[in-house]
DNA sequence: GAAAACTCCTGTAACGTTGCAGAACTTGTG
DNA sequence: CACAAGTTCTGCAACGTTACAGGAGTTTTC
């Protein structure tokens, strides 16, 4: 029987053609590939005259990983997931966020990859599909609940993820959020200042954390000040701009109408100083209205209207900053951050 | 001498646990590798009965091809590369976008990535980047110029792209556009027949495909209706909305000025009608402005205003669809779309 | 002068997938 | 019955990377 000797291997010496592996600074520096390797890195193993060799050879020749074949060998990525509700309406927000996180992570070797989900569906699949796959090394994600169950899966999976806003199920886990307790707080003041008494409050969605933040500023202030509420139930930000200002009109038709309006979203306020105006009603005479915004335009739709800044660019960055840390294995450092409005924007006199 | 014989490979038969991979599934059927992988595809030498059992034991398992694999061997990365300039401040505009590609991509196994460039740098670093290190199998990109280095240099490349508009050097090249060019034509129309003589534009920056189209229909407009251009130079939709509030301001204070003006973005008409206003001038009365938008507001705004819609998301959407529609190699297909806007919706009297 | 320690480098195998060349077996053909 | 043709399945190798377990040479140590 004759021994089958293995067939000549097809020299597949391109080394030199296509794009530039490790295989080809290892050819033309006549070291071996694992050599190459270890000196791109930085191993201790390496001497410093060979890593120059092998840096200034790989830089000339334009030379990057292959992203599939460090992820196939390792796991790692290098991608973050964005998880986003593709049924956002709001204006700018997406934008700002996404600007925010392009803009720190440039420079570093991670993409950002945008997972969508619809809010009519289960949150959690996007989630889980991203761990399950081990599409990314870290994930990013809004809209965070009180008991949010995307926290707690990621947290039992060890998986790395900094959420938008907090929550309050003793989780301890890394977060960004905008103290929305104090915006409300500030803009009560605000409105208590101008002499009004009787408030409403648009909310965020009652399942959101966010909401109840809100909601617990807005009672404070009103503590403070003496304040009353008049309750402004069964909407909130997310409702439709008609809804919004029919609701409005609607509640301002009431005997004991509304002096004072808290809206915690720029579009929402949009619909708000229309139902006012429906109602027949003046805006900054009788009706004062404090608006979150994150773009800043509503100054030129009603200049009477007081607002209170809140950059989404810069929450995209700090989520960015806190996954990387997070991805690092950084525990220590402050993966929990909270922007404090201090300022409501009033119309100048 | 002793033959060195391979040392026992450490039997990794931990084909149970862990995610499932072919390995997994060819040892539950008894199968090859090789078998399991072409019965999954559907290829014509399998047997029937076999691919019923894989594809059977398949799904039970949840199994899902590991991309970093495929992609190593095939090179194909189920991605498409949205490019993205990061300075855009218009509100929407990216959020919308990318709703609508996502809606289009979800059921697909693309995932979208989203590359980011700054305006003040080379357009053409992140179209090279991708292109050079294959991390995506498509690309969609907008700010599309006239003779666009991006649509040459992909053309060239053979690389699958869609622009979001059109351009103008004789490349036949895949494109989604919204007609602007009629918009234009529309909104000069419009003005004329509310007897408006003295009409200036808001156009796009110069360098983008729409800022001709969008001349050349308001040219076409004038040509028509016998009425007359006011010069409204050196200023542009993406130029701060303080910019334009001065400039529309200073442009009413001329001797003969315009008395309507035609928008090519929602944000700019914000700062034009306060540039109105600032003017002294009433708007409806003594000046009228269309503006195309994307998010429903202006109403709200000013219900003075004349407005063309334009909704990004179905321009995602079309995007989507034709950049698969590219990398699965179509050709004949509908893969040059454009959107003509036909009504100009005006305030109820 | 030999062993030990250190420095610097390298080959092998594996991650999960698929193209390829062919094997094993059945069926058809003269 | 031999041989061709068809059907169905399979090993092997490779994509680019890195962990691992050495190996070769030099220097230190006693």
């Amino acid at each position: 029987m004759q021994k089958e000797l293995p067939k000549e291997p097809k020299r597949t010496d391109q080394v030199t053609e296509g794009r530039p592996t490790l295989k080809t600074i290892a050819f033309m520096t006549g070291l071996g590939v694992t050599t190459v390797s270890r000196a791109l890195k930085d191993a201790p193993d390496i001497g410093a005259d060979t890593k120059r060799r092998v840096r200034l050879v790989a830089q000339q020749i334009g030379y990057r990983p292959n992203r599939a074949g460090v992820r196939l060998r390792t796991g790692k990525t290098n991608v973050i997931s964005l998880i986003l509700d593709t049924d956002e309406q709001l204006m700018g927000f997406v934008s700002d966020i996404i600007s925010g996180i392009s803009d720190r992570l440039s420079g570093s070797l991670y993409h950002l990859i945008v997972t969508p989900y619809s809010r009519t569906r289960d949150p959690m699949d996007p989630v889980r599909y991203v761990v399950e796959t081990g599409s990314a090394d870290g994930i990013i994600f809004s809209r965070t609940e009180p008991n949010d169950p995307r926290v707690r899966y990621l947290t039992e999976h060890r998986f790395p993820f900094v959420s938008h806003g907090r929550t309050d199920a003793g989780i301890d886990h890394p977060f960004h959020d905008f103290d929305n307790r104090a915006y409300a707080l500030l803009a009560v003041d605000k409105l208590a200042d101008l002499g009004r008494q009787r408030l409403s409050l648009l909310a965020p969605p009652a399942n959101l954390s966010y909401h109840h933040h809100t909601v617990q500023g807005f009672a404070e202030g009103l503590a403070a000040t003496g304040a009353s509420e008049v309750p402004f139930t069964d909407i909130n930000i997310d409702h439709s701009i008609d809804q919004i200002r029919d609701r409005t009109r609607a509640l301002l038709m009431r005997p004991r109408r509304p002096d004072g309006f808290v809206s915690s979203a720029g579009a929402a306020t949009l619909a708000i100083v229309a139902g006012i105006e429906d109602a027949g009603l003046v805006l900054g005479r009788d009706v004062d209205v404090v608006s979150k915004q994150s773009a800043k335009v509503l100054h030129l739709f009603r200049p009477q209207l007081h607002v209170v800044n809140e950059s989404f660019r810069h929450a995209g960055n700090e989520l960015a900053r806190t996954i990387l840390a997070c991805i690092d294995g950084q525990t220590t450092d402050n993966l929990q951050t909270l922007v404090v409005p201090d300022t409501v924007v009033s119309p100048v006199r």
